[in-house]
RNA sequence: AGGGCUAUAGCCAAGCGGUAAGGCAACGGACUUUGACUCCGUCAUUCGAUAGUUCGAAUCUAUCUAGCCCUACCA
């Protein structure tokens, strides 16, 4: 990829494999199975991934459900799906749930060594005696008991003798730290719950600070990345790996989270849109998931060189929804074909062209890419042309399209001068009349006069008529109470206009990409049925001219 | 309140004691069978602030300020 910038992991990982730190790069991408991806989680994907292919390492897909109750193998399928759809294979697929058996000897293990104990305190006491809001910590009565005891106790709540919430297992550590997350965490919790994996195997989970760690020791990997607001787990994190008597020795780094201008990924507010049917659900083109994203036509390799450009640090960024827009039309410029599509229709009648009579001239599929081949299109007595393409009166010196008594070139094909503009009732122009003249045929090399700009058309009779769907991203203020979002919702962020685009698209399949002159990018959209066309706009281009 | 992290242009971001890369956006100009693309030019005497160390500081030290995160039997 271009535009990839140095990185502090990437110095990280080159001096630790300098030293002789480590031999080798195993990254893991480890998403909860409880929510759809969204562009957030492509950064740490693309992160994870290329890091490692710089190294020549390797990268698991790691399914982190430890907590059945909010996951479901739908998303399992989901996440998998997105991953191949950006490109990447992971060396291996795993969940943390294969490794419950393990995690429960670790668990076992620190009882032994007097370093975790069964608690009774209820969830309040608990949380309480963490954070009395005023120095250290009150330590649990229950904190003393005796290695035998907590044996005999952990296999109690494993062999679901208690109810949910009865008992926890907790790791002893120091209650007087001044991280909170150091004072005695929970590392097991009761919960009799069905495992989308496990099934009913289990009744007691691990949870994530315990887990964790323990995971990436177990698949031998060397640098756990996650964002920032894991960093004061970090000291747990490492209590475990070097309590636990495992043989790798993982690295936990953190990253700053990455914010889009205009686009909100809190998971609550997605699901939110979708359950109020707000949006037609997660692959919404309007939605910053990556399902939708990739129906309103992002291509993998904007997002990849979107990620890699914007960088990595440990800020917390929110980086112009612009820059998103830019990689992909850096992506789709030598890609995507360029044919003609109007969108809001003028007509026009050539006057001195005869009646009935076509004629197909050749057309660069791509003016900067002429491996992308050409094909034929049609001129007529009569076509289309947009309506901001023309102005009665020269309205400046800057105006380089069609007005009355001027003349301007249609691409590919003639020059044409407007001679005269028909009005309906209101004084709303209709129709033009033009000539064209034959001798400024494309390709003729004529150039005895300069045309007052170059404007696109479609042939009435051979049009394709077409819908176009002009999207806008859902539009938060970042400060919004998501509580009343709905009220700050965009209500124009989808937009339906009809057109008429080149015969020669009829043949469009899903998920083609098209630059329409003028008009920005497109692609089709690939849940249209039948000989309906159906057009979403990406990204428009990058100016546009307003008189 | 305590603990942690961060601070370089409108937005990202390199830089790691030797005199502020790059990208996006913006603005000029050239070119053009897309007002696109491309090309050329402009855009931080200064790195959150203030002191200090040094021949020399964005880089080191101290203090201050602002923002984010944590105080779940979520991840």
């Amino acid at each position: 990829m271009m535009n990839d910038n140095s990185n502090f992991i990437k110095t990280i990982m080159k001096n630790e494999l300098e030293s002789g730190v480590v031999d080798h790069i195993l990254t893991r991408f480890p998403p909860e199975p409880n929510a759809y991806l969204h562009i957030g989680h492509a950064r740490a994907i693309i992160t994870n991934f290329e890091l490692a292919k710089f190294f020549n390492g390797a990268t698991n897909l790691r399914f982190d459900d430890t907590n059945p109750s909010k996951e479901d193998t739908e998303y399992v399928e989901a996440i998998k799906e997105d991953l191949k759809w950006l490109g990447y294979t992971p060396q291996k697929i795993t969940y943390g749930s294969n490794y419950f058996e393990k995690t429960y000897e670790k668990a076992v293990l620190l009882i032994k060594k007097n370093l975790a104990y069964v608690d009774d305190l209820d969830q309040e006491t608990l949380s309480k005696y963490r954070d009395t809001n005023n120095g250290a910590g009150i330590e649990s009565p229950y904190r003393n008991r005796s290695v035998e005891e907590n044996l005999f106790l952990f296999e109690q709540m494993r062999a679901g003798v208690y109810q949910n919430g009865e008992k926890t297992l907790r790791a002893k550590i120091d209650m007087a730290s001044p991280n909170i997350n150091l004072r005695d965490p929970v590392i097991y919790r009761i919960m009799h719950v069905n495992h989308h994996q496990t099934k009913d195997k289990w009744c007691i989970y691990p949870m994530y600070d315990f887990a964790h760690p323990l995971q990436d020791a177990f698949e031998g990997i060397t640098h756990s990345l996650c964002s920032i607001e894991f960093e004061d787990h970090r000291p747990l994190y490492e209590w475990v790996i070097n309590n636990c008597e495992v043989e790798a020795h993982p690295r936990q780094i953190e990253w700053g989270r990455l914010g889009i201008t205009h686009m909100i990924m809190s998971k609550r507010y997605l699901k939110e849109l979708v359950d109020e049917g707000l949006v037609t659900g997660y692959d919404d083109p309007r939605m910053p998931t990556l399902v939708g994203l990739r129906r309103r036509g992002f291509t993998p390799d904007a997002i990849k060189n979107f990620i890699l450009s914007t960088g990595l640090s440990k800020v917390n960024s929110t980086v112009d929804y612009g820059m998103l827009e830019h990689c992909l039309r850096e992506d789709l410029k030598l890609k995507a074909p360029r044919p003609m599509a109007i969108l809001h229709p003028l007509k026009v009648v050539i006057t001195n062209y005869p009646e009935g009579q076509i004629e197909y001239v050749d057309a660069l599929n791509n003016m900067e890419n002429e491996s992308l081949g050409t094909h034929k299109m049609a001129f007529g007595r009569t076509i289309y042309i947009e309506e901001e393409d023309f102005c009665e009166e020269k309205p400046n010196k800057h105006w380089k399209r069609l007005s009355k008594g001027l003349e301007v070139r249609l691409m590919h094909a003639y020059f044409i001068k407007c001679n005269e503009v028909i009005k309906d009732e209101n004084g709303k122009i209709i129709e033009l009349h033009c000539t064209y003249d034959e001798k400024t045929k494309s390709g003729t090399a004529f150039n005895e006069r300069k045309p007052n700009g170059t404007i696109h058309y479609v042939e009435a009779t051979t049009a394709l008529k077409a819908t176009f769907n002009l999207f806008e991203p859902l539009i938060l203020d970042e400060k919004v109470q998501l509580t009343n979002f709905k009220e700050h919702i965009n209500p124009h962020s989808w937009q339906t206009v009809e057109g008429y685009v080149e015969e020669f698209l009829k043949d469009t399949k899903k998920e083609d990409k098209y630059q329409f002159i003028r008009n920005g990018y497109y692609t089709t959209d690939y849940t249209s049925k039948g000989d309906k066309l159906v057009f979403n706009r990406i990204v428009g281009l990058k100016s546009s001219f307003v008189s």
